[in-house]
DNA sequence: ATGCCGAAGTTACTTCGA
């Protein structure tokens, strides 16, 4: 099982179907997929045994599913979601893969504390909250994973006295990230395949990734039926090296199911 | 080696990301 914020399924294909073969997952979580539904390419992610489930709805945005174990009970969305300049942005799609039921989110930036798209991430979490509790609370291991856009604690950003802006280490967007957490669902903590820390994500610039100024904020969030059966969890660092790489790197979760 | 931002819509520049 794997989450990985891709930054276009576009531009990352290539790698993409290089990942799949390599790490050999059973269900990958997709996020910032940036094409819309009908542009996802399905017939190569077939090809190399996958089905899709997929939203998108053009440059950006954009979730998706994939799974060779079965991709049942597809649903776009949760239950309550917020709208953004009166859209309803693709952020969120569920399935059932087999013996287990996944969430792919993509949670709102919120570009600054300031911005309107502060309290719509807010908004979001809250949301979600609701959403996943029933889920949360069934016997079926479920697990809600992707990029929250949020540092759970300080330490996961490399020094958080360096961040320039103020979003994703507020008391607020954590205290929201708990309350979904509250749901029933527990941060399966990854180890570090580098350094001590598990980041997911460096920023293109600044050299952000040569020197691991990084940020744990993707993650996965479990019920304890999906927590029991995780035997280990890593960020596969290796994917974010190289040319063409997201600025993200795939979490991975082995479980024994 | 891990290397100084990248993607996408539109077409020279803009928006967005974290």
């Amino acid at each position: 099982m794997a989450t990985w914020n891709i930054n276009s399924l576009k531009a990352r294909l290539e790698r993409l179907l290089a990942w799949l073969e390599t790490a050999a997952p059973d269900v990958v979580c997709l996020q910032e997929l940036k094409c819309a539904t009908a542009d996802v390419p399905t017939e190569a992610l077939a090809e190399a045994g996958y089905a899709t489930a997929a939203w998108g709805t053009g440059r950006w945005n954009g979730v998706a599913i994939l799974s060779r174990v079965g991709l049942e009970d597809v649903r776009t969305g949760i239950a309550g979601q917020p709208a953004f300049a009166e859209a309803i942005e693709p952020r969120a799609i569920s399935a059932t893969c087999g013996p287990v039921r996944v969430q792919s989110l993509y949670l709102p930036n919120g570009r600054d504390v300031d911005d309107p798209h502060f309290p719509y991430k807010l908004a979001f979490l809250e949301a979600l909250a609701a959403d996943v509790a029933a889920d949360a609370a069934g016997d079926l291991p479920f697990a809600a994973l992707g990029d929250y856009n949020i540092c759970p604690t300080d330490a996961d950003i490399w020094d958080v006295d360096e961040w320039p802006g103020t979003t994703h280490v507020t008391a607020p967007e954590r205290a929201a990230l708990a309350a979904v957490e509250a749901a029933g669902l527990a941060d399966v903590y990854p180890r570090a395949l580098k350094y001590d820390r598990p980041f997911t994500f460096w920023d293109y610039r600044n050299l952000d990734f040569p020197k691991n100024r990084g940020m744990r904020i993707d993650l996965a969030l479990a019920n304890p039926a999906f927590a029991k059966a995780a035997t280990d969890a890593y960020v596969d660092r290796n994917e974010r090296k190289g040319k063409g790489a997201s600025d993200h790197a795939p979490l991975v979760i082995d479980l024994d199911l």
